[in-house]
DNA sequence: AAGAAAAATAAAAATAATTATCATTTTTGT
DNA sequence: ACAAAAATGATAATTATTTTTATTTTTCTT
């Protein structure tokens, strides 16, 4: 009953379930999971045609690769600056309105905020390599 | 008497007389001007050993391609959604005070943050365009 | 200053991510 | 049911960046 084909479907669905902020490339292997012989010039397709639609938005990282991300309004991104992963986090409620406001103010349209810290995988890893 | 050859001079000369934050390529043309012979390659890795030297940074925009900056210490940058053109802007000094003491707080190792607003060059051009 | 070792380079090839093309299939509207 | 439009898979093309390799330049040692 939906008015979107089921590939197009699939790829919103599976970025709404992914916690992280995957690329076009882990979207896809998600989506195959389920639709086998879905391919990646489709995923990228949808993930433009969902980003046109105000739904999904991308996240620059730090690696070269774009990442995804719905629902970009209410937090900002802690990044490893090792392995390019992205997590959410709440803006504190008095930065958020701060900023918010500032953009009000200097007419920009909006902002978005990064903290760096390298992740749990990423410093498990150096211990092992320095062994 | 410089340690520095003198293409990794240069490269670096450039990024420091460039207000923008350019890309690779950008700074690749700028260099030939005084060098024609340089190659695309040497500018690579020239900013790649800038970066490590801690000198030079890279910073996301919004297209995929990367951009070089120098001293990234105590400017935000002001994002044009459409050509992907990065501007610096200086922090109000309490938010830069507030993001500070969040990072040493939450072990952070920095922060990065960007307004988005169309910039003068974009919206002139839309504007012609819409004729 | 000479000559060996190390570093830097240009040019070109390779790689990786993304976008475009095109023939075919699926969906939609009447 | 059938024509028109949209979506798709497969693949080719494009774009940005990195690697390779043979050569040149610089540095070090004597």
């Amino acid at each position: 009953m939906s008015n979107f084909s089921s590939r197009r479907q699939a790829v919103l669905e599976v970025m709404k379930t992914m916690r992280c902020h995957p690329t076009a490339d882990r979207v896809y292997e998600e989506c195959r999971k389920t639709i086998p012989n879905i391919s990646l010039a489709t995923v990228y397709r949808n993930l433009a045609f969902w980003e046109q639609a105000g739904v999904v938005g991308r996240v620059v990282g730090c690696d070269n690769k774009e990442r995804y991300d719905v629902e970009l309004d209410n937090h900002c991104h802690v990044i490893c600056p090792e392995c390019g992963e992205v997590e959410d986090m709440d803006y504190p409620a008095e930065l958020k309105e701060y900023l918010d406001n500032y953009c009000l103010d200097n007419g920009f349209e909006k902002f978005g905020l990064s903290f760096y810290k390298v992740c749990d995988k990423c410093s498990k890893d150096n211990l092992k390599q320095a062994k």
